[in-house]
DNA sequence: CGCTGTGAATACTTTCACAGCT
DNA sequence: AGCTGTGAAAGTATTCACAGCG
């Protein structure tokens, strides 16, 4: 009611909250092999990161360990949840269900964290007739309607680079404030839209990169 | 012949080796619209970045611009497809021919940037029968010899979760230095193995992360 | 004169190391 | 005694702002 730190502390850093859903995962992980509680090294050591980093992105978001035996993980990963908004359901469109977007449409991983995949889009008139993991295929024409329906605040676009940009500012127009892309080009939305971009070709080529400077120098620097 | 600095200046930081790509897609689109110099501030605004962090970046791989002038663009992408390796091209096998690994064999992107699949694995024999994208599918066993054949240093992981990390060993036993994984998984690999994550989930969840935050303070700071 | 290339300043991230709670 | 939570230090990355070349 006093205006200021709404609710739970402000101000995560970007690097910690990239991280936020490895940790939840881990800790998912645990909680399956019937863990119940872990120490920072240990869950630092699912998470592939080190203690130290864990320890202070955790602190970012409250002191939810116990000193001296670390954290309960069915809590911890509540707290998580909740920082990152997957305690709730978010609702999801995906447009382009060529190859990629089949593979998002049943990629089981959405709904196991919290996403719901309400609507598959396509301009192609010729694969309305499709039903894609138990949706049918629908025009693009119904994104607002769709959108509105469900109140969708998220979409991923899997269409060809060609079609994206239009595609993302007919989502814009329609309501959507957060944008995935898989299409290779650059988005620009207005401010207030979140666009994350994962483009396939440049992680390979990011790989190529220091696969090239290894055949280079193998041993690096015991040379005489 | 000196040993040091082989014959490009060693030492790209990360996060440029990170845009590179974009810079080289960027300067394509550009060549593509018949475009033969740019400035830097165009350049980045192709890319989507900021012209102080694009020069900066380029200063990393020598002076390729004009003082007055700007880039030639076909001279500059050149330098940069050097730099990041993908002036040869790099044979790539995938593992897990799901509806993901569908996706990336059938992939244009990547045989336009320097990438050629030359195998797609499956460990399900009921896969085997399958063609995807112009190759058949093969048996997991056969890792070995095409990495020998191929001379591949480059892995992609599009097995669910639970197989990835078998994969990935056997990769790395087989000679795989690079691999792109997509599985949900952390994969522990030895030193001078790199690995690269692409998680779909976890970039819908950052998402939503912001978009949570969005709904708690729509105008931020200029409330009464 | 304009635009690149780059030191210097700022901002962000990671790591260290230990005080302080259980 | 052990492990978390955190200031302070070190390491990276980004941005500024301008000297210097064409």
């Amino acid at each position: 009611m006093t205006a200021r730190t709404p609710d739970s502390a402000r101000d995560i850093p970007e690097a910690t909250v990239a991280r936020l859903p490895v940790y939840l995962r881990a800790l998912t992980g645990l909680a399956e092999d019937g863990t119940t509680t872990c120490s920072s090294e240990e869950l630092a050591a699912t998470a592939g990161v080190n203690s130290a980093k864990l320890r202070k992105d955790l602190s970012y978001l409250g002191s939810y360990g116990t000193r001296g035996v670390g954290y309960d993980v069915e809590y911890l990963r509540y707290q998580i949840a909740r920082e990152i908004g997957v305690t709730q359901d978010w609702p999801v469109v995906i447009v382009g269900i060529g190859n990629l977007g089949h593979a998002l449409a049943n990629y089981s991983g959405f709904r196991s964290r919290g996403f719901r995949v309400v609507a598959l889009l396509d301009a192609d008139p010729s694969r309305h007739d499709e039903v894609v993991a138990g949706l049918d295929v629908r025009s693009f024409e119904d994104l607002e309607s769709i959108v509105a329906e469900h109140d969708v605040s998220i979409g991923v676009i899997a269409t060809p680079a060609v079609a994206a940009h239009a595609v993302a500012e007919r989502m814009v127009a329609a309501g959507i404030t957060s944008i995935l892309n898989f299409a290779p080009t650059v988005l620009s939305v207005p401010d207030g839209v979140d666009v994350r971009k994962v483009d396939l070709s440049i992680e390979l080529q990011i790989l190529a990169y220091h696969e090239q400077r290894k055949a280079v120098s193998p041993g690096s620097e015991d040379v005489s």
